[in-house]
DNA sequence: TAACAACGCTTTTTT
DNA sequence: AGCGTTGTTA
């Protein structure tokens, strides 16, 4: 192997890579090349000997990441395939653990990971059996704060309410119900993967020393988004040589929500003595506009350290500004400007659109289909949190366990099997009083025939159906068994009866799940990984256009990067602003930061005057909006602003097929800053005048789309059918009546 | 019990 | 618009 890897190093990165023994802290400003430093430091560490590549515990924020920095250490190391065997997020490392030490916490290693919905799912049916008001008791409410107990370290019997939380009493009581109830499954969720390890690390010396022992090497990505469960996941495995490299920088700090808490990379020095802390300064990313912009925008945080990126690439150009009067005629925007410049000297796959809340994607969605671009969608509907794969999974789990409840729940009745709410409330009844599973308390309840006839047959078949193949499941491999029980319980054949779109998309989704277990060498493999995986697409093939969430974005990076949506309420969001004041807009603005800081060579920031919310049924479904603060707060020096608003009373369906270049003659920005600071309401699309003089069945004419027919009409917009772009919205005073000469 | 209509709430961010 | 919950009917 040639020692080549160390001179494409900084001065400073050289330092990090090198630095063997002992703490080690590295603020890595955005794109100066952390994950370089990680990868190559792995490497360096083999290479010198100082340890095997198992012994290195390298902790990632993301699957993603997690997988590209594999790859390159492999790269490095020439390809030994699982070299690195201890390179995973948290939870996937923390799976790993408690699979092989289950037991010490009351679980079989085969446990099953539910998912949020399940978790919700869960606390409705403890709520309700607990004859607790649901309206009152949002399961939302009680999963969050069951998280943040969990995010906390804290389990049932471990938290004290103060006065100031009574109301949290409702919680810890369903807490402490919850976790009785996942252990009867032999489940465990997202935070007891972290949890249960720090228990196990805690009460048995033997276990923790092992790890200890085993991990010479410690590595923490991303640690400014650590929280305390994390950090004392972190502290327990760490042996006395104090052999721990964390890379953070406090401008990205994005998790607060998930309990993150900056001072664990403030603090890093304090608890490890001698730490030596190195600075990445320089940006290997963005042009200097870029940087500069983003550097401007987030000196307005008052809690952070200063730093000062540099940059020796060029000034490229200007961050552009951009105005537009509604969502829809950003969406326009974007897809013109990709496919009237970019296209040409960009891939697609190095063009991003970053979003702050996953619901805006729709709207490129839907431009994108219609216009023909390619894109993907990163981390919206996950593959396994679809309805029918977690129903084939479900079977799969009650198979397996016939105590998983909430599979059994899913799919008692699904296929139907006449087995309705009104059953299954009984089952949940006598299960309760006797103790039992609901797959044992049917069992029961046929026995001591507590069914209605008809209904006892029903659910006879159904649990008869899942001992059959419970029996056959060791016999056969998992991807026939699939086969078997969707055939057999009438699953496919339902879909096939359905005779939609949507069925058949359903219908090969589960041919996708099938062909994705094949990955897997049993059953119990596959369910023991298929809640960590985020995605069983293919996500990165192919050259599209990505669109995701800003958080999503999160240590990538693209050539081009729009952000639509930056507005006042949507980005700052005002809810996180209502939940946490000040603290929240310094947190929204390092999100702002982060997205910037995506960018190598363009960045696009856009906003509209009037936004859609919750579909578009009626007109007070339009939101007038405000710019974002943080377009104001970015230095003027770096960004070029340019209107694209239209004329206001134009009708949005209208002007989708204008092209946006022909008006830039209102002055909507300057008009923008005065609404503001006469803090008016911007004239919107809803306070249209609401009437017209034409009528239905009449004959119009329109300048662009030719002559047509009125077929409905709706205050001042009317629905034509063109004679050759059939039916469109169109604004009534862009069409003229045919007059009979 | 199933099928369907009416209603109301949604959307912050994720392993 | 889309989904889950509630109400109505067969």
């Amino acid at each position: 192997m040639d020692n080549n890897y160390l001179n494409s190093l900084n001065n400073q990165q050289k330092t990090a890579v090198s630095h063997f023994e002992g703490p080690l802290l590295i603020l890595a400003g955005a794109g100066s090349g952390k994950t370089k430093v990680l990868t190559t430091r792995v490497a360096n560490l083999i290479f010198n000997k100082k340890c095997f590549g198992q012994q290195i515990l390298c902790v990632t924020f993301t699957n993603k990441a997690a997988n590209e920095m594999r790859e390159r250490v492999l790269k490095l190391i020439n390809n030994k395939s699982n070299a690195v065997p201890w390179l995973g997020t948290f939870h996937s490392l923390s799976n790993k653990i408690l699979r092989k030490h289950a037991e010490a916490v009351g679980l079989k290693p085969n446990f099953t990971i539910i998912d949020t919905l399940d978790q919700i799912k869960l606390i409705r049916n403890i709520l309700e059996a607990e004859n607790i008001d649901i309206k009152q008791n949002p399961p939302k409410q009680i999963l969050y704060n069951i998280d943040r107990w969990k995010n906390l370290g804290l389990v049932p019997s471990n938290v004290t309410l103060n006065k100031a939380e009574v109301e949290k009493a409702i919680s810890l009581k369903i807490y402490k119900i919850y976790q009785e109830k996942l252990k009867m499954m032999n489940c465990v969720d997202f935070g007891d993967l972290i949890l249960h390890c720090v228990t196990i690390f805690q009460k048995f010396d033997k276990i923790r020393k092992f790890y200890q022992n085993n991990f010479k090497y410690i590595l923490v990505d991303e640690f400014q988004d650590t929280n305390f469960i994390q950090n004392l996941w972190l502290q327990l495995l760490v042996n006395d040589n104090k052999n721990i490299c964390v890379v953070g920088d406090d401008d990205q700090s994005i998790y607060s929500w998930r309990g993150a808490e900056i001072k664990n990379i403030l603090n890093f020095e304090k608890n490890f003595k001698n730490t030596k802390i190195i600075k990445l300064e320089q940006n290997y990313r963005s042009t200097k506009n870029i940087l500069s912009a983003a550097s401007s925008l987030i000196s307005n945080n008052d809690s952070r350290h200063p730093k000062k990126l540099w940059s020796e690439f060029s000034e490229g150009d200007k961050v552009q500004i951009q105005s537009f009067s509604d969502g829809l005629q950003e969406a326009i925007f974007i897809s013109d400007q990709i496919e009237k410049t970019l296209i040409k000297n960009t891939k697609l796959n190095n063009i991003a659109i970053l979003v702050r809340a996953a619901f805006q994607t729709r709207e490129f969605e839907e431009r994108f289909i219609r216009i023909g671009l390619p894109y993907r969608i990163i981390g919206g509907l996950k593959f396994y949190e679809r309805a029918e794969i977690k129903d084939a999974v479900s079977y799969l789990r009650l198979i397996k366990h016939t105590n998983d409840d909430l599979a059994f729940e899913r799919i008692i009745n699904q296929p139907k099997r006449s087995i309705g709410e009104s059953s299954v409330k009984k089952i949940h009844e006598v299960a309760r009083k006797e103790r039992l599973s609901l797959f044992d308390a049917s069992l029961h309840m046929i026995d001591n025939k507590i069914f209605k006839p008809k209904t006892e047959i029903n659910v006879n078949n159904f649990v008869q159906n899942i001992l059959t193949w419970k029996k056959i499941s060791s016999e056969i491999d998992h991807v026939s068994l699939l086969e078997k029980i969707l055939d057999e319980s009438g699953y496919t054949q339902m879909l096939i009866n359905e005779r939609s779109p949507e069925a058949e998309s359903r219908l090969e989704n589960l041919k996708e799940l099938r062909s994705s277990m094949k990955v897997y060498d049993n059953l119990d493999e596959f369910l023991e990984n298929i809640s960590l995986q985020t995605s069983l697409d293919e996500e990165w093939d192919g050259d599209k256009i990505n669109i995701m969430t800003v958080h999503a974005a999160k240590g990538l990076e693209f050539e081009v990067v729009f952000l639509p949506g930056l507005e006042e309420g949507l980005f700052p969001h005002q809810k996180s602003i209502d939940d946490n004041g000040h603290a929240a807009v310094e947190e929204e603005r390092r999100l702002a930061y982060v997205a910037m800081t995506r960018a190598k060579n363009n960045l696009f920031m856009l906003f509209a005057n009037n936004r859609k919310f919750f579909g578009n049924k009626n007109v007070d479904d339009w939101m007038p909006s405000m710019p974002s603060r943080f377009i104001d707060e970015i230095d003027k020096e770096f960004i070029e602003i340019t209107d694209n608003v239209i004329n206001e009373n134009n009708d949005f369906e209208f002007s989708q097929e204008i092209q946006v270049s022909s008006s830039k003659n209102s002055p909507g920005w300057l008009r923008m800053k005065k609404n503001i600071e006469n803090k008016e309401r911007v004239k919107s699309i809803a306070f249209c005048e609401n009437f017209t003089n034409f009528t239905v069945g009449e004959g119009v004419k329109h300048e662009d789309f030719g002559e047509g027919k009125i077929i409905h009409i709706e205050g001042n917009k009317l629905l034509i059918n063109f004679k050759k772009y059939g039916e469109k919205k169109v604004i009534d005073k862009f069409v003229m009546k045919l007059s009979a000469d």
